[in-house]
DNA sequence: AGTCGGGCCTACTTTTTGGTAAGTTATTGC
DNA sequence: GCAATAACTTACCAAAAAGTAGGCCCGACT
């Protein structure tokens, strides 16, 4: 058992888990990654099926972890912009493994996500 | 949107995270990577804090999603072993890179994981 | 005979996570 | 003036995941 900050992590990858874990982390991670710069909204239509509180909700944690971070690009009409931090890039091997893993997946099951996604945007 | 057996999948990570995400299963795989062949006790063991209804039920999962594999060694005394198998091993990488990560994370909030364990066991 | 370890299963409860819907402030466009 | 868009927040609810506690079979050990 690992204690770290009131925590106790079984093993270092419980403490990984424990910044990209849940439902929507990796998704959102990978999708900066790929993007490198994007608005709330901009996020929300390319994780189809989020809600703007979980969206919300998980960029707050993601920032609190300093995986991410936001720039106000302007404060009276409130805009900003997400972006992969330090600690966010360093993850990367994983979202890269996480999606080519998938594909392989897919296209193992008779689903060729590279040539359908050009149906779908 | 993908859709694969009845189930929608926002894109490949989410359809890798269906077979890998939740609590326990990243970390009954990577310690069956590092072990290669153990009992359900002996997994137990290794992962402080999950109770035996959680255990079976994982490995249920992964052996459902052939992600590892059971060979029972005896009937009457009922003796088993468990073991990754193709699936469950092409995704080494993810289990040793979490695994870095999260020591690497340690060592930078002064826990020196690698040392420390041999204090453990 | 009684207890322990191994390998489970089942019912039940709690906690965590996720979803719905509505409300807020502010700007741009018709 | 009204609707739409952006970037959120809040309150409430439902579902999923995880935890608790017990039971069961079997053999070995004392």
């Amino acid at each position: 058992m690992i204690r770290l900050d009131k925590k106790t992590y079984t093993c270092p990858i419980d403490v990984t888990l424990s910044f990209i874990g849940g439902k929507w982390k990796i998704l959102i991670l990978s999708h900066l990654h790929r993007f490198k710069k994007r608005s709330f909204s901009d996020i929300r239509k390319n994780l189809p099926g989020i809600s703007e509180k979980m969206l919300s909700q998980q960029l707050k944690h993601l920032e609190r972890d300093k995986l991410i971070s936001k720039k106000i690009i302007s404060e009276k009409p409130y805009r900003v912009e997400y972006f992969l931090d330090k600690n966010g890039k360093s993850l990367a091997p994983m979202y890269e493994f996480a999606s080519k893993w998938g594909i392989r997946y897919l296209k193992e099951h008779g689903i060729d996500y590279v040539k359908d996604q050009k149906l779908y945007k």
